[in-house]
DNA sequence: TAGGCCCTGGACAACGTTGTCAAGAGGATG
DNA sequence: CATCCTCTTGACAACGTTGTCCAGGGCCTA
């Protein structure tokens, strides 16, 4: 067996390339790819020969050899947390729309809230060469990223902020959407309320518990032990905080769930007692009308959206210094947060 | 300005190559290429002086032309009909799971129920040299697909089959649920039950549709006009087909919803309503167990690794015949398919 | 000490495409 | 009829990597 035979082999199953083309038409390889490629100054009667041998090959053209030579790959990465989780779905879907508009496709993975993975995931897109890059970190230190952004893959970091390098970011306004759900609560005549949310690592999560003590600040209320919860948002966890917090000779009368996955199990410890519990949610909820969840919404396709706009602006080579921008988020009162105290 | 140096710019952004390297750390190309796919027969002292060289240019491999070279890609592509939707995001993160069990990364697409985008989504991966293909179809006809598979492009359909060509294929039961969905409500009692679902187009919206001609035929209840309805998943058409079954002198007692998106809008429908309506729906929710709902649950995440399993033993050299795989479906009582006849 | 072997390292071609450039055909113009 | 121009076409190099193969140096053995 000669190398040659050896060779193919490993490539990809034998796939006709334009040479192949080129052959068969009867041309030189450079107008097959003329005609590929749709260039203009070929023959009607040339093209029609060679799209006519590219139909009967099967040929297709192989986007790593024109990536090789054209140096973009009109491809972006999107490492997110978690594909599962219903936040990131509507984000990943506003994303996707917006490369597809510009003609790029999305590749994806999931951090699991691991910075490690996140940093490996990041870099396997950087190898890719993807064009640009939108991140939703898991970790708090993004240096290994300058020789990236360095050698020109644009990059957005989105929901969370980037730790030690100055790029776009795109975020959701925390603190003030947390401020408006607690005030809320508080003007519902409640002031023993409960703060159940997410790893303090986690930039958004300190975020909200900064509002959460922001408007009890401003109420005049000081907040007492014990109705401050930050952790994994694990259903057991969640739910062995929420229930201390409502039991005892004080429980509290109300509870802020930091984020969607502890305002599903909060409501579920809830639906358990007797006693009503005011509740608002960070994020909305699928079927939280029904349920009459109150909840701070943030809209996961504006900024999916607003993200990857920044991007492709970036791409289409605006070089202004990176921009933070922060969407607002709207409170929508469906019942639970205007519960008064029992 | 020489002709390297116009070419320079539409390169990654000047980024370092191997052979920069080299010539860094004095050493021939290949010596680099060598440590950074760790392979043997490098001196320590070389190795080291050529990682410094490495870290000091912030060199990262690119693996356009490694794929070019090697012929795999080392990633995989998903096309499914929506991204946003919550039914796809488990399932996407099984497969992206299995992907990165296997070190290949994961391209996605929506196709947004179009069978037009659903193919220039896939032959947009094929031409990116993707190593195998997972689709969940919009169109019924994939004879467009042959050159691919011919040319050696695993391919793995998922939940719904392929149309005219032979692949491998992930199914759920979707004729075995919905016919126990639907004698599960007989057998509480319902003879006029309503049946609500996607476009007929979509095989799996025929095939639940089957499964409930089935019950009703098993149970000796003829169907009446106006009991039936399929098309667009919409909030709108869903909400018109439900209350006109539910009007009338003899309306439906009980609605088997055909879809996650149909059950949410029937919920709606049904807690505006007086008379308690029973219901049961195909595809689990996030919450129903709090509003009482009763579903058909198919297991997302387990189609979705069990499609990226086959697609991996096909890359791994099994070359049996395709097969295709049913999964069976579950049946959660939770209240409101347990309700007697109003 | 000569001969053989192993180990390390590098030169070179190839992967499939696109940019550059030049050559040839054919028409228009003087 | 000569010249110039335009239009189509193809030869060739380059993109950055990896597989193959060969060369040279060091070590062991006879």
């Amino acid at each position: 067996m000669d190398r040659t035979a050896r060779h193919s082999e490993t490539r990809y199953g034998n796939r006709p390339t334009m040479k192949d083309v080129a052959a068969r038409a009867g041309v030189g390889l450079k107008t097959v790819s003329r005609v590929v490629n749709s260039e203009p100054g070929v023959t009607p009667d040339t093209e029609r020969r060679v799209q006519e041998a590219i139909d009967a090959l099967g040929f297709r053209r192989n986007d790593s050899a024109r990536v090789l030579r054209k140096g973009r790959t009109a491809s972006i990465g999107l490492v997110l947390e978690d594909l599962a989780d219903p936040f990131y779905g509507p984000l990943s879907r506003a994303v996707e729309e917006v490369a597809r508009a510009h003609g790029a496709l999305l590749i994806n993975g999931s951090s699991a809230e691991d910075p490690e993975r996140e940093q490996e995931l990041v870099l396997a897109l950087c190898a890719r060469r993807v064009d640009g890059l939108i991140v939703i970190p898991a970790g708090d230190d993004h240096r290994y990223l300058e020789p990236e952004i360095k050698a020109g893959i644009a990059t957005v970091f989105v929901d969370r902020p980037a730790g030690h390098v100055d790029v776009d970011m795109v975020l959701s306004d925390s603190f003030g959407g947390a401020r408006e759900g607690v005030a809320h609560l508080i003007a519902h005549g409640h002031r023993r309320i409960g703060f159940i949310g997410d790893q303090p690592r986690i930039h958004t999560a300190t975020e909200r518990l900064r509002g959460y003590h922001a408007a009890m600040r401003d109420a005049g209320i000081t907040v007492e032990d014990g109705w401050v919860s930050l952790g994994s948002t694990e259903p057991e966890r969640v739910r062995t905080a929420a229930e201390e917090m409502l039991s005892g000779p004080e429980p509290v009368t109300a509870l802020f769930a930091g984020n969607n996955r502890v305002t599903v199990t909060a409501v579920r410890v809830i639906a358990e007692r007797e006693r009503p519990v005011a509740l608002v949610g960070f994020d909305d909820i699928e079927l939280a009308d029904l349920l009459g969840i109150t909840v701070i919404s943030q809209d996961a396709s504006a900024v999916g959206r607003t993200a990857a706009e920044h991007l492709f602006r970036r791409l289409d080579g605006a070089d202004h210094a990176p921009a933070r921008v922060e969407l607002p988020t709207t409170l929508i009162p469906r019942g639970s947060g205007e519960l008064p105290p029992a």
